[in-house]
DNA sequence: CGACTTTGACCCGCGC
DNA sequence: GCGCGGGTCAAAGTCG
């Protein structure tokens, strides 16, 4: 603020007025008390409208940031109405023969058992793919949007990639674990460790840590439960991680985690730089666009925000 | 001394 | 019923 002050040249034009000019000044007898104060009058005058001009210039440019931030806000959401239609129009007028029907039939089954493969991590029954698929119809967004909110995956997969040299199965995600077991399975020469949270007695969640067969490098750790207690760490980076856990963990989809960028042991910094930098990012522009194209009171939120930011700037010029 | 890890034993479900 | 494999238990060991 300082600075646009400083930076005011009209000021000096209007504190000749009613001053007079240097040259008469410095001839003339000093001003006595009366002509002193109409000269601080008008001085502060000239400040209060040099402030007032610039607070209704910011106020405009603001106002129009608001109308643009609208119409972009219009925008996205007709684009997104003109999307959705084109799908539904796709799929409302798709007509598949009766091969084609076996053949598509034969790969959303495929699909289905993928999708549940990957979301359970093998554990799920025969009936759940046969429900699955009675569900799934083709035509039927909605059903498989249901179907997608029934089946809540209760197993969260992170990839990790670490530093070779670190044969430790030790993943710090902020969360405090308690080991209770070690096995070395059929599939894996890597030993597999099994993991309890710690941090609450009550707290049912577990983790399992095995080195990939393939990649000694890459680690895989599988969550299994929620947590029902908050994040145990105070750490601002390992909170960001957990946050992004738990925001996948709804999805059941697999993270990719590279641990190698800084230091031998797994750096959660890193960590949370590769999750934001990826898909992830994407899915959360995603959401918050969704969250704020469903808020009608967003508009009003922004420019509340907005404007109480501007009163706080004229109180503190006030105080001056 | 308490918390945590290690490791062999045990349990249980599944396929044959 | 039996064997196999994954998961869990619990006693012993280790560490700070």
């Amino acid at each position: 603020m300082d600075a646009v002050w400083n930076r005011r040249s009209p000021l000096s034009l209007e504190l000749s007025v009613g001053l007079g000019p240097v040259d008469a000044m410095s001839h003339a007898t000093p001003p006595n008390e009366s002509e002193l104060h109409t000269s601080r009058c008008s001085l502060k005058r000239a400040r209060d409208t040099q402030q007032a001009t610039e607070l209704e210039e910011k106020l405009t440019k603001m106002n129009e940031e608001i109308k643009r931030l609208n119409e972009m806000l219009g925008n996205c959401i007709e684009e997104n109405k003109t999307l959705r239609n084109k799908i539904d129009d796709r799929t409302d007028h798709f007509s598949p023969s009766e091969d084609q029907q076996n053949v598509a039939s034969l790969a959303k089954r495929r699909r289905i058992e993928n999708d549940l493969t990957m979301k359970f991590n093998g554990n799920y029954c025969r009936e759940t793919i046969d429900e699955a698929f009675q569900k799934d119809t083709p035509t039927s967004q909605e059903t498989c949007m249901k179907f997608q909110e029934e089946i809540k995956p209760k197993f969260t997969r992170i990839i990790m990639q670490t530093d070779p040299k670190d044969s430790s199965l030790v993943v710090k995600d902020g969360y405090q674990w308690r080991k209770y077991g070690q096995k070395v399975t059929r599939d894996n020469p890597s030993p597999r460790a099994y993991f309890k949270c710690s941090f609450a007695p009550s707290c049912p969640v577990k983790k399992k840590v095995q080195r990939s067969a393939e990649d000694k490098s890459v680690i895989i750790v599988t969550y299994e439960g929620e947590h029902n207690h908050g994040y145990p760490s105070t750490s601002l980076n390992e909170n960001r991680l957990l946050s992004c856990y738990t925001a996948n963990s709804t999805s059941g989809s697999t993270i990719t985690v590279d641990l190698t960028q800084q230091g031998s042991r797994p750096n959660v910094e890193t960590a949370c730089r590769e999750i934001q930098n990826q898909e992830f990012q994407t899915v959360l522009v995603k959401q918050m666009a969704s969250s704020l194209t469903k808020d009608p009171d967003f508009t009003a939120a922004l420019a509340n925000a907005i404007s109480g930011k501007i009163f706080e700037n004229i109180s503190d010029v006030g105080l001056e």
